[in-house]
DNA sequence: ATTATTAAGACCTTTTTTATCCTATATTAT
DNA sequence: ATAATATAGGATAAAAAAGGTCTTAATAAT
């Protein structure tokens, strides 16, 4: 639970390459390279935001995608929703009248207000922030890069017990 | 994405119920049918809950499940990760040297911060906290209970259209 | 001791979600 | 015309979630 799926974060992988390239179309296998992300994958996801207004597309030669509306205005919950529809975390929070305890239940409470801070700190977040963000990041000579070692810090059986 | 399982709703709603029940042990079958949980979905969690301590139970005649910590010391957090295993919103986080950005990548930051406030907002909060607000709300006549009008509100096709 | 009751444990099935890939078609620059 | 590209859609495969069944073991009441 709690994952960002993978549509999502490849999405906003894709959206955050254009907004470093917007002199020009991009082309998705270009996008997906540079970014490592599956290309059929990404073309499909492509396809969705091209139909929800974020990128325009450029069909044949040297055609491609290019950001549809400013950096500034897209935040990371509207591109996480527009992929995965709207977040909801739990299904009484929208079904009134589906969980038998409904107005009762006091864990909705917790978990909607929760939500609301989580979705807040989503919706306040720029891919234009997201890319300064990642210019910082860049220059920095990120050297202790660990080899990646705890590699014994796998994901127990978690759950159930399936 | 985001929405909490049913197990940890299941879960919190069983627990909810012993809270409000420390005076005997009270048998999945009577927490399942009082809380609208298929009994033996509950059975199973409440067996993963017993071997985590959270509570204690009894076999035989009138035997049953009883808490065995103090519903002031349990938070929602433990709960839900006691059923679902840790929390953690992306792989990246967890992995480091997993996603080939790595330590480039702005958004994960973000998304660590996101998580950071939405953790600590359930750790704050324990079953006693819940049964409160519970109890008050029960108190309130509960009269505006539309009746689950808005049928036509369902999930529309969502996510990238399988 | 026997019996009724209840949890424990081991499987199993179905459904949903995720993550992919693939093929055919429409467009456009050259 | 040709090559490069997006569009549209289905196909699918693997995993996780949700839920069920059945047998065994413990325990209390009789």
């Amino acid at each position: 639970m709690f994952r960002l799926s993978k549509a999502a974060e490849y999405a906003a992988r894709g959206l955050l390459h254009l907004s470093g390239n917007t002199d020009r179309d991009v082309s998705v296998e270009e996008i997906a390279k540079a970014r490592s992300v599956p290309v059929p994958y990404l073309a499909k996801l492509f396809q969705l935001l091209a139909r929800k207004g974020f990128v325009r597309s450029q069909r044949g030669a040297d055609g491609g995608f290019s950001l549809a509306r400013s950096p500034r205005e897209i935040t990371l919950l509207e591109i996480i929703e527009a992929v995965e529809g709207p977040i909801f975390l739990n299904d009484c929070l929208i079904h009134k009248g589906f969980c038998p305890m409904d107005e009762a239940c006091p864990i909705h409470d917790v978990w909607k207000k929760g939500q609301e801070m989580f979705l807040g700190h989503l919706r306040g977040t720029t891919l234009e922030a997201l890319v300064s963000a990642a210019a910082v990041k860049e220059k920095k000579p990120r050297s202790n890069l660990k080899p990646a070692s705890g590699a014994s810090f796998l994901r127990r059986k978690s759950s159930v017990k399936r």
